[in-house]
DNA sequence: ACTTGACCTTCCCATTACTGGAAGCTCCAT
DNA sequence: ATGGAGCTTCCAGTAATGGGAAGGTCAAGT
């Protein structure tokens, strides 16, 4: 498979794949003779594992651990278990920093008349500490 | 007042403060004799407007468009209102899509031993599409 | 055989919002 | 006068791509 089937397959851009094997997430590509990359099914399903684990947050660095921890047959699922947590943590944290954003806005939008006046609680907000 | 000071009473440091004149969200600051930024109370407001501004998540852009409304005394609140309604809609679907991600996460958690042996569903998963 | 167009290659720059660090100047206190 | 804190500029790096240029390759259509 070329790069273009496999970006299709797993739902990555070309340009992402290409860059994942810049910075050493996964090993350089065979080559055809022309010089294009060449993938087989592995390297497809560790494409797609790639995109999964992306997709639900986890960062580049992670997925790197998760990977190496996919690959060891013997390793203990505790591992995967508590860095699965540590990321659900962090999700966490940042629900809560937005969270905690998006109620003191709404209290401001519904103190701010939108209309044609000037006289603007959100700006007076942001103008003044409270 | 030197860089030093606005950045305490502000909360931005000093790196920050130089980075947003560079980019021009600030005005350049006036200069003392030996070259050092000299800052006045207005501009230290603007400084904290700023702060509270991106402490509530607004972009830089964001941000800048604020302090032309707040600087204009003619504006209609409806426009400020409007910003952040579209602010707290993007903060929705921060929101939403990691809470997903958390659920998702949270499944596959229980799931998992977490003990000595290999066998993980999380990684499990992550190899298979559901 | 030739050309077109879709892919592929590498390379470099841009993005967002900073942060770190080096080299050097200024100011104030001892 | 010496030391240290604070200031200056400039350069480079971060995370995770995306955009686009310049050029090679391949299969299909004329």
């Amino acid at each position: 498979m070329k790069i273009g089937q496999v970006s299709d397959k797993s739902g990555l851009p070309t340009k992402t794949i290409r860059y994942y094997e810049s910075i050493g997430l996964i090993a350089p590509a065979g080559r055809t003779a022309a010089g294009y990359r060449a993938y087989d099914k592995n390297d497809l399903e560790t494409l797609k594992f790639i995109q999964r684990a992306r997709s639900l947050g986890f960062s580049i660095q992670e997925v790197s651990a998760l990977l190496m921890l996919w690959n060891d047959r013997n390793r203990a699922s505790a591992q995967v278990k508590e860095l699965a947590k540590r990321h659900v943590e962090e999700i966490d944290r940042k629900v809560a920093e937005l969270q905690s954003m998006k109620e003191t806005l709404s209290t401001l939008i519904d103190k701010c008349h939108g209309d044609d006046r000037p006289n603007c609680p959100i700006l007076n907000d942001l103008a003044n500490a409270r």
